[in-house]
DNA sequence: GCGGTGACATCTCCATATAG
DNA sequence: CTATATGGAGATGTCACCGC
């Protein structure tokens, strides 16, 4: 048995399970509540975390094999959790990511503000990708294939390696305005090259399930105030991990 | 005025994983 | 092995606003 006494915040204490690997303004280690969930419940356990941010939390305990309630006021918040939960084959992301129509994008003027962060071509893909995907959720047919490479996408926007759509910038769990890229591109004498957002997305999903995937039903996510989570039955939850809202 | 404050605004450096 | 990609509950500097 290892015991991180007060080590949880070092990057020695890093490595986690792939899945974890999605940037967020604030993260805590995957190893801070599976410290307490291995300590204090037992497998078929419900574990809770009610400000659960990017997920960490409800992640960990579904792959200790615990039941899962989760909440969190932010919408965003549930879009960055549940397609972790229950995790696409490598195959069908890459057949649904096929069927987008990547040369329609049509962006809007407001959408070419970013262009500061995006080459025009790469622009006109994330565009095709919002456009497809709100189609296929207005027509019902929005599933966890789809649900999964919306969060990728999202992950893979802005930051500071080619790895992500945008030119260099902040790191991702860092903002920008449009008026400081401006001066960061100036500074750095650079403009935004063409990224294929398709091939992007695909090897970002290849590297998050690099480890086992996770296919779980036992889970319930929620976007209410805290204080007020009547779908959650009196006594249901066994343990609670949470970081609640903090201020820096 | 003046010092303290802020889910601010902007940006750096380093450990680790992975590719080659 | 070396080089590169990537993630930082990070590390500082501004500046409107507050109570006094």
């Amino acid at each position: 048995m290892r015991y991180f006494v007060n080590e949880f915040w070092t990057n020695a204490q890093r490595a986690g399970h792939a899945l974890h690997e999605i940037s967020y303004r604030a993260c805590f280690k995957p190893q801070l509540p599976e410290f307490f969930i291995d300590r204090l419940t037992e497998p078929s356990d419900a574990v809770y975390d009610p400000f659960m941010g990017r997920g960490t939390t409800p992640i960990q305990a579904a792959l200790m094999g615990r039941r899962v309630f989760g909440n969190d006021a932010n919408p965003m918040s549930i879009m960055m959790t549940r397609p972790r939960l229950n995790t696409p084959e490598l195959c069908d992301i890459e057949s649904r990511l096929g069927e987008v129509p990547w040369d329609a994008g049509e962006p809007t003027l407001g959408d070419q503000n970013f262009g500061v962060f995006f080459h025009p071509a790469t622009l006109c893909q994330i565009v095709a990708l919002r456009s497809w995907l709100s189609e296929r959720e207005e027509a019902g047919k929005f599933d966890y294939v789809d649900d999964w490479i919306r969060l990728v996408a999202m992950s893979r926007l802005t930051g500071h390696s080619p790895g992500f759509f945008s030119v260099y910038t902040l790191p991702p769990n860092q903002a920008a305005s449009i008026e400081s890229q401006s001066r960061i591109n100036e500074r750095r004498g650079q403009t935004p090259p063409k990224r294929d957002v398709k091939a992007l997305i695909l090897r970002k999903s290849r590297s998050l399930l690099r480890h086992v995937g996770l296919s779980y039903s036992q889970f319930d996510l929620y976007c209410c105030d805290s204080r007020n989570t009547p779908e959650i039955q009196t006594d249901s939850v066994d343990l609670v991990v949470t970081s609640p809202p903090f201020l820096d």
